[in-house]
DNA sequence: ATGAAAGCGCTAACAG
DNA sequence: CTGTTAGCGCTTTCAT
C-alpha cells in the first residue's frame, strides 16, 4: 500500500480507498492510482484490512466435503455473498472435525455470520452460537430461536412424491427414511400423512435406512421381509435412492418397470443422464441465497418477521417412476438378491 | 485479551505467551491464567495473530466439493496440519469460481503455502503461483520446477490393474480414459504399456470417457461400437467406474459375470460395500500428509531431494472384477441397452 | 519470569 | 478531493 501510494505520489490513505471502491476520489485518481497497483501487482493483505475494518464482511459456512447437496449450495453461496458484498470463510466438517471444531474456526476469524450445513447435533449448543453471532441453518429444521432456518417444506415434498405415485397407480409404497435428524423425522411424518390423505395407512410402511448410498443400499435387503414386494420406494434422499437403485438393479428387479424409486434434493447425481432419478428438488441456489440474504438482514439489522423460510419443493420427473406392473413381485423372485455380486 | 491480563493480573504479553503455549512462563502462571481465559471464553482473535506474528502458520488448499477423492485427501490435511502447527484455509473450485480465483483467495490471507487438489489448466500460471509461494500439487502430474508434486504411479497403476485382469484369463481389456489432463494420459499410457507386456496390442482399445459419472455412463454406449463386448474394462475413475457399471446392470450385463471393472482412487464410492468396486488406491491420507510435509519442508527450508514424490499405488480386489465367462457376448445381446430405463 | 513498548498493514475518522 | 492521525488485537523484541 505505502509502496503503491508513493509511486503514484498520493497518501496511503487515498490508495486505500481508490483500492477497495470506496467514494471520495476522483476517476482519474481512481484510474491512474489502479493502474499502479495493477502493474505492481498489489493486493490488500487480508488479515490487515479485516482487523482494521469495523466490520470483517465474512459469512462462515461448514458443510461436509464429498455431499453433493452442499456442492450446490456453497456454489450458491459464494455467488450470492459476492453480490452483498461479502466473503465467504469454509470450514470443513470430517469424521475427525466436528461441527463445534468447524464453528469455533469461524470465530475465529471473526466471521459476522455463520451458515450451517452440516447436520448440528446438540440444540443448546446451538443457542450458544445463535447468541454469539447471526446462524442460519440450511436445509435441517429447527425450533431454536436462536437461529434463522432456510429449509424447504420436507412434509409437502414427500406428499409430493406419495401424490405421483399415487397418481401412476401405485398403492404399496414404502419408505426408506433417513433415521434420526429434524428432516429425517419430518419426511416420515410427510410420508405417513401422505399415505393416510390416500386411505392406505393400512399399505404404509418405513424402513429404516440413512443418508448414504451405503444405506439404501442395505434398506434394499429389509424391503424383502415381507411376502411381497411394494410397487414403489420414496427415500430419505438422493444419494440413499441411489444406494437402493444400485442394489435392486443388481438383484434383476427393474427400476422402474417393477419398483418405481423417488429420491430427495435434485442433486447433481440426481441429474446425471443415466441415473435420471425422480426426485423432490430443494431448489439449492434459491436456499442459498435466501442463506445469505438472511445473515446480511440480520447484520444491516433489517426487519425479519419470520424465523423461518420454508420453500415449497416441487418435484422433478424423470425416470425412475412408472406405472405399477400389474400384479406385485412374490418373495421368491427376489431370491436372487442374496448371492448376487455387482 | 486485555480483559483476561487485568483479571489475571498480569501483562497482556504474559498472557498472549501462555495461551499460545510459547516457552517462556511459569507453570503455575500457566494455569491460572489459562483457567481465567477459560472462564472468560476468551478466544485469540485470528486476524490479529496473523497480522502480528512474522509468519501466518496458514497453509492454503483448493479443492473441488463434492469430490469424493478431496473429502479424502482435505480430512487427512487437517490432521496432518494440525499435527505440524499449521492452519488450513480452504478455497473451493465451482464452476463459477476458477482455480485462479481460488488461489487468489489463499494469498490475500497470506498462507505460506498452497497445496492445490483442484487440476490447474494453466502451466504458465502455475509458474506464477510457484514463484510466490511454496506450492505443491496433489494427485496431478506437472513437469512444471516451481511446485512440488505428490503423486501415485499412474502407469504402475494401471499396470496393476490389467495384471490382475490377464492374471484372471481376461483378454480382451478395453480403457475408458479420462480425457484431457495429465493423470488421464498417463493411464491410458500405463494401459496400452501393460497390454503391449503382455502381448495384447491387438485387443488395446481405448475408449473416451471423462472424470464423472456421467462419461463413465456415455461410454458404456461406445463399448457396443465393435462385435464383441470385451470382457473386462478398466476407467480413469472411480466414479467413471460407477457410471459405467450402473448402466452396464441396468442393460443386464453382469458386472463381473458378463463384464469385469476396475476403478481408479479407492475413494468411499468405491468401497460402499453394494459397489464393492475393484480400484487401484492412492492412499489419500498418505499423500495428504505428504503434501503437508512437503510443503512444511519447504518452509522450514530443509533440504528437498525430490521434487516429485511418487508413490506406489496399490490394487485394491472387491466384487467388480472375476474370471471372464467363457465365451464373449455378441453385439446382439446388447440391443436391450438402448430401450431400458434405469 | 514478567512488563513496557513498538509495530504488523490496513481502515476510518478527521481536518485541510 | 486529499493528507494526517489514530487505532484494530495481537506478537515480539528488549529491558527489568
Amino acid at each position: 500500500l505505502e509502496d503503491v501510494a508513493a509511486r503514484a505520489g498520493v497518501s496511503r490513505a487515498l490508495v486505500s480507498i481508490v483500492v477497495r471502491g470506496a467514494a471520495g476520489a476522483s476517476a482519474e485518481s481512481r484510474t491512474r492510482i489502479l493502474t499502479i497497483a495493477a502493474e505492481m501487482g498489489y493486493r490488500p493483505d487480508k488479515r490487515a484490512s479485516l482487523l482494521a475494518g469495523h466490520r470483517s464482511q465474512l459469512i462462515g459456512v461448514t458443510l461436509v466435503i464429498s455431499h453433493p447437496f452442499h456442492a450446490d449450495l456453497v456454489e450458491g453461496i459464494y455467488a450470492s455473498a459476492e453480490r452483498h458484498g461479502y466473503e465467504v470463510v469454509l470450514s470443513a466438517v470430517t469424521p475427525s472435525r466436528g461441527v463445534q471444531r468447524a464453528v469455533e474456526t469461524l470465530l475465529d476469524y471473526r466471521c459476522e455470520a455463520a451458515i450451517l450445513l452440516a447436520p448440528v447435533v446438540s440444540e443448546s449448543w446451538l443457542s450458544t452460537v445463535g447468541a454469539r453471532l447471526p446462524t442460519v441453518i440450511v436445509g435441517y429444521q429447527s425450533k431454536n430461536p436462536a437461529v434463522d432456518v432456510i429449509r424447504a417444506a420436507d412434509r409437502d415434498g414427500m406428499r409430493l412424491a406419495v401424490d405421483h405415485l399415487v397418481g401412476l397407480g401405485h398403492r404399496s409404497i414404502v419408505h426408506i427414511d433417513g433415521g434420526r435428524g429434524s428432516s429425517a423425522s419430518d419426511r416420515r411424518q410427510g410420508y405417513r400423512q401422505a399415505m393416510r390423505a390416500h386411505g392406505l395407512v393400512d399399505q404404509s410402511r418405513v424402513i429404516s435406512g440413512g443418508p448414504s448410498e451405503e444405506a439404501g443400499a442395505k434398506a434394499a435387503g429389509r424391503l424383502f421381509d415381507g411376502s411381497e414386494l411394494p410397487t414403489a420406494a420414496v427415500t430419505y434422499n438422493d444419494r440413499c435412492a441411489v444406494g437402493l437403485c444400485d442394489v435392486l438393479i443388481r438383484s434383476a428387479i427393474s427400476v422402474p418397470r417393477d419398483l418405481s424409486v423417488i429420491g430427495y434434493d435434485d442433486s447433481q447425481i440426481a441429474r446425471l443422464p443415466h441415473i435420471g432419478l425422480t426426485t423432490v428438488s430443494q431448489d439449492a441456489s434459491r436456499m442459498a441465497n435466501l442463506a445469505v440474504e438472511r445473515a446480511v438482514a440480520r447484520l444491516t439489522g433489517s426487519e425479519v418477521t419470520e424465523r423461518e423460510i420454508v420453500l415449497a419443493p416441487h418435484l422433478v420427473i424423470r425416470g425412475t417412476s412408472a406405472f405399477p406392473r400389474t400384479g406385485s413381485l412374490l418373495r421368491t423372485q427376489s431370491s436372487k438378491v442374496r448371492g448376487s455380486a455387482f
